[in-house]
DNA sequence: ATAGTTTGTGGACAAAGTCAACTAATTTTA
DNA sequence: TAAAATTAGTTGACTTTGTCCACAAACTAT
């Protein structure tokens, strides 16, 4: 059967395979207990920085007050530096800081090893044409 | 760039869009406010009743105390009855009721209209590959 | 100038997930 | 077969995420 629904179920599973196998060992690394949300906000900013508040919660597509309590967690926790942005008052612009980026590197590392482990049963080629496809949507 | 964890950015993403869409527009199915959760459940149930608590637990992937709790709200609103195991006085044995299954049925149309929305831009191929691979995992 | 919009914050709460302790039923094993 | 270990499920206490709403300040467009 290929009825619609079965693919939310198979992404979930996939996504919280992930998130289980990261909650292992993952301890080791997020020293500042930055946890699963704070690690996803600093993997986007690595890739997005230096980034507005706005543009964040657009692209996580989180809520935006939701947003604004967690990055000041990683503000205080030292992974984050935000500065007013000069050309608008109300925007303030984050960037990972020397101790973020370091964290998302090990993360990423570790990332990366889940990954791969969960993925192990696919062949490069399927990995491509997987990614091909989630870019699309 | 094809960093293993790109997937799991792209995976969250379509999920989270899935939730948002079907936030929407599942207000008017869910009568009985059983929520996103509990309707993962139901829909869980109707591929795989009777099943046990604890088979459940391990196909979702969720904790059981966390179970517990979801099953006895869903059996509170009439979506589930649940007996006894004869061979096992262990093991509760939940199924569907038929007010359950009117409720999945109607779910599943609105999922397959979310998802098929969110799919527009990937070719029927691709859409059989997507689900071959996240079947393998 | 003033009305409306956008950006971000804060409060209050609901839903989901985590962790450990515990009971009762069933196996193991010694 | 009696004691020990496992297994299925429940409960308590808690943390993390997510949602909704009202709000202030900065900007935009009449």
């Amino acid at each position: 059967m290929t009825d619609p629904h079965e693919i939310a179920y198979l992404v979930d599973r996939f996504m919280r395979r992930i998130s289980a196998n990261l909650h292992d060992k993952a301890l080791s690394v997020d020293v500042d207990r930055v946890g699963p949300f704070g690690g996803m906000i600093l993997l986007t900013l690595s890739d997005t920085e230096p980034v507005s508040m706005h543009a964040l919660v657009a692209h996580m597509g989180r809520d935006k007050s939701q947003m604004t309590r967690a990055v000041k967690s990683l503000e205080a926790k030292g992974m984050i530096a935000r500065h007013g942005c000069p050309d608008d008052g109300r925007v303030s612009v984050l960037q990972l800081t020397d101790k973020g980026r370091t964290f998302v590197a090990d993360i990423k590392e570790v990332l990366s090893g889940v990954i791969d482990e969960i993925l192990s049963p696919v062949s490069a080629g399927e990995r491509q044409s997987l990614i091909a496809v989630l870019r699309k949507i």
